[in-house]
DNA sequence: CGCGGGTTTGATGATGCTCAAGCCCGGTGG
DNA sequence: CCACCGGGCTTGAGCATCATCAAACCCGCG
């Protein structure tokens, strides 16, 4: 039922029977369908989402009405707006599910009392910010040193599923690109292999 | 002694006098002087940084041999390669002082045994993952949708500390631009009020 | 069958990079 | 005390990459 979210979480730390139970039971089920918005900025967004199905994008909409996706979450994967969760304060990034999904909704009072029942959760948490951290690091470095082409080459080696999955547009926002240019760049590494 | 230490994680979780004697224990002090690595790209680097005085440079290095700043660390901020940190691999990043500083470091098992004996620094590290991730995902954000310009005056307004500090190429290299272009941004800027 | 979002293609232009040279200033040694 | 480095910052000219604007195309869906 929740096998993934269990398994997600046991991969990084132990966990008894009688403490998956209790995650669990922590968490409440959300469907929703493509297109639809899971957290539209300027609203409250107080939990984590674990994705048990489908796939979401969390993206920052600039002043110019001009969207830019700041990640992808696929089966396996948590999204949140930590600047809402933490501080309570308006969602400045939004949550849209690219198609129909079922996420694993953990409200952040929850978090706490999930901290307090099973301590190792705490651990957890700081451990998938940790490795989220390390990923976020390695995208602005790659963002400062390699080229339009080397980026999306590099997204094909690592998230080859995901770039499948998503229209190009969203792609192309991801690495930072106009549709345009990713077209090109698509063009062009198709034809030299 | 250590207070700006115990006062930053004071800033985020209650500690009594207990807890905070066990913390400042874990730590030991270490002094670098000006452009001397603190961590080296390649060597294992399992440990966090507090910084106490200074201010430390977090850069990666790409296969053209360009540094490109990852983050500045002056006192009261943290710095690791968490990469290293997690995983006990060779650092990706190197991390330097810019000027004389002093650094508590907390080894890997030192976090563990702190952990176990004082609980609540899980949190805190949670709580400091969690808003380091804030912190990167609007840099991204900002990063895909502002010119140089504008992120030159965005960090103005956040850090002007760290850019009055910092010689100006690692402030060009941290927004992901030329020195030569950062210069002319200043030019236009000065000019322009 | 036609509409419409998404992708492709083309032409043009702006932003920022590269390469090269000069300048400023603090540190060092005679 | 001053001359001479040398690193870092500035300035200039030319160029590459990518954005913009515009139009055509493709294809799934109503």
């Amino acid at each position: 039922m929740h096998s993934l979210l269990i398994n997600t979480i046991r991969s990084k730390v132990k966990l008894s029977a009688e403490e998956a139970e209790a995650i669990k039971s922590s968490f409440t089920l959300r469907r929703v369908k493509k297109k639809q918005l899971v957290l539209a900025a300027g609203n409250i967004g107080q939990e984590f989402f674990f994705v048990r199905r489908g796939l979401l994008r969390l993206f920052s909409t600039d002043d110019k009405a001009n969207e830019h996706v700041i990640h992808f979450a696929p089966e396996g994967w948590w999204v949140a707006d930590n600047h809402s969760f933490l501080l309570g304060k308006p969602a400045i990034f939004s949550i849209e599910a690219l198609e129909d999904s079922e996420i694993l909704m953990l409200s952040k009072e929850n978090v706490d009392a999930l901290s307090a029942r099973v301590p190792i959760m705490e651990r957890y948490f700081r451990l998938l910010m940790q490795t989220g951290i390390i990923s976020l690091h390695r995208r602005i470095a790659n963002a400062q040193s390699q080229s339009a082409e080397q980026k999306y080459l590099e997204m094909m080696e690592l998230y080859p599923d995901i770039v499948i999955r998503t229209p190009q547009h969203y792609i192309a926002s991801y690495l930072g690109v106009t549709p345009e240019t990713l077209s090109r760049i698509r063009k062009k590494v198709s034809s030299n292999p």
